[in-house]
DNA sequence: CATCTCATGTAACTGGTTACATGATTCG
DNA sequence: CGAATCATGTAACCAGTTACATGAGATG
């Protein structure tokens, strides 16, 4: 749920939907994303809700900031959220399983493409996001280094995309070698 | 999307949305899941298109069969989803690894706990599935030779489910034994 | 001169989940 | 005697995506 990234976000600091959203996509963009829309809604049912409080801060040369800051009902609901165990695994969805599932038929040589074509994507890409999102900690740590010990689990998060990115990899690599073996 | 989903088992055979929950259980599962009830409705929106049609087989003992099959419109839309490339890679989202990355005021028993539940979902609920849609591939595979070249990509996206699996859960090793040595 | 960053949001739509509702037969 | 299997679906809700709309200042 969206609702809780925001709200653990703010149980940092007090900060805008856009932040929000740099937030998201510098550091749980492997295991949660969101829209910037999304996000903009989901403060106002949080702050219906009571959740969240804001204000807005004029600016002169930039737009005015909506900085949103947790309520103590909000803290509660997060903290309470924090520690309900989750008792199932995650379910993913992956539109290129899907597609490969039904490729028995499906020219080979054009098969291949589609395959280096995702090796390509898994490999750089999530190599990128991964030294991107690990200066982000480390940037982070090192402007408050009262962060250490919530950076050592961003940093647990950060390892499991690259190792995800990783197997994606090896797993295509398994994959071009089946094809090359048996047609 | 389930749309393509359903066209896809339904290209192989006509069938109800009963034996279609089947079939996703036991094969797409790790990547592509759906509830009963949204394959009722996704199949009546389908026939709505004029994707598929279907005809009622009354039986005796047990309850009415609605089987769906392809129409030739159905076949060309689903051809055209296999031959239309994916350029990105798929998102996911993952509750616990969420959980996680704000878990770093948590306690540490309690942490533990849960990477250790996680741990063991993954090994053991993932090994079971394997076991399961492995045995569900081999046993069509017996029945209907002529699957032998699809298979071998069902095949493929299993393995794909076992090493997720198995990544997974050396990645919680892994965080166990940092939580170990930085406390 | 064009693109990126900062900064806000609304509206319409699509897709997915949960809960409800029914009921016979088979298996342990 | 209770649970699982076979077999259908509706209704209400919740979450997420895409498209639209605006606009100034900074960077290359």
């Amino acid at each position: 749920m969206l609702k809780y990234a925001l709200l653990g976000f703010l149980s940092y600091q007090p900060m805008t939907g856009y932040d929000l959203k740099q937030n998201l996509d510098n550091s749980t963009q492997f295991f949660w994303q969101a829209q910037q829309s999304q996000i903009y809604r989901t403060l106002k049912q949080l702050e219906d809700e009571g959740l969240v409080a804001s204000q807005v801060e004029p600016q002169d040369d930039r737009p005015d900031r909506r900085v949103y800051e947790l309520t103590d009902a909000g803290l509660a609901d997060f903290r309470a959220w924090l520690t309900t165990p989750i008792a199932d695994m995650s379910l993913h969805k992956d539109g290129f399983l899907l597609k490969l599932f039904f490729s028995g038929g499906a020219d080979r040589a054009e098969l291949r493409a589609q395959l280096l074509l995702h090796r390509r994507l898994h490999g750089q890409q999530g190599a990128l996001y991964n030294r991107e999102i690990q200066a982000f900690i480390q940037r982070t740590v090192t402007e408050h280094p009262e962060m250490a010990q919530n950076a050592q689990l961003w940093e647990a998060t950060r390892r499991f995309g690259e190792r995800y990115t990783r197997m994606y990899v090896e797993w295509i690599d398994e994959v071009l070698a089946l094809l090359d073996s048996k047609g």
